[in-house]
DNA sequence: CTAAAACCTGACGTTGACGTCAGAGGCAAG
DNA sequence: CTTGCCTCTGACGTCAACGTCAGGTTTTAG
């Protein structure tokens, strides 16, 4: 499979398939003048590749933690990394948890003072 | 409240505080000689601007939120920006939840491969 | 009173993950 | 053959949320 349909595939630019390229953290075989030719596996890996930039990863330490991901091994080092990568995710969540429900609440209040017909002597809703 | 006792408490850099200001999104009172000063209440303020930054928000996004959330009032149009923000939070919360579970089942396999003592004659994990 | 610490306003620097453009090939169809 | 789309390699552009530095004023501790 070619570059653009990797691309199509996997939800991304070409742009971007490059520059996981440059950055080490895909390969690819060349056709005899040049052009990158992907295995169908590499789908998974760009959408892993994204779904870890996605969690706040830096390629440099995607580029860490991939080759474990693919033979299951790792040095203590690299589980320490796995691990608090793992419980920073974790974090996120919460973080994000707390800020959906604030955003519900904040919903529900504004939902409100419309359907109670609550608005002042102001910009009436369905005015213009 | 005095600028670094707000970026103290709230836990950023004074640098922040002046760009929210920059941005719209914090008042401040000025004492005579131009410094900033500011009521208790900035600090959740601040904190709630930071965790929509951590939503992925921008600023100007935030700026069009924040009043409602105090007001309790929203137009339709801000109505559905909520509603939006809440489900790409969601969303966000989803991929990052299948994402740590698929950091723990790679730590789990690695974690089973050192217990096993199941690396082959390569480098041994307790070598050097 | 004085020196340190905090604050002020510009204004340029940083960073990462690409976007975009230029100019030059490569490839299947008609 | 040529037309049109895909691909290639550089290389510069972008954008947001600050970091950082310069040069000056203000506040506070002793």
């Amino acid at each position: 499979m070619r570059i653009g349909e990797l691309a199509t595939k996997a939800g991304v630019s070409v742009r971007a398939l490059r520059y996981y390229e440059e950055q080490g953290l895909l390969g690819a075989d060349r056709s005899p003048s040049g052009q990158r030719h992907y295995p169908d596996g590499a789908v998974d890996r760009v959408v892993l590749v994204q779904q870890l930039y996605a969690a706040g990863l830096s390629s440099r330490r995607i580029l860490e933690l991939l080759p474990c991901v693919y033979t299951g091994y790792a040095t203590p080092e690299t589980l320490r990394l796995l691990a608090a990568e793992r419980d920073s995710i974790d974090a996120q969540i919460a973080g994000l948890t707390a800020t959906r429900d604030r955003l519900d609440a904040v919903i529900a209040a504004a939902e409100a003072s419309v359907t109670d017909g609550c608005l002042p002597h102001r910009t009436a809703a369905r005015q213009n």
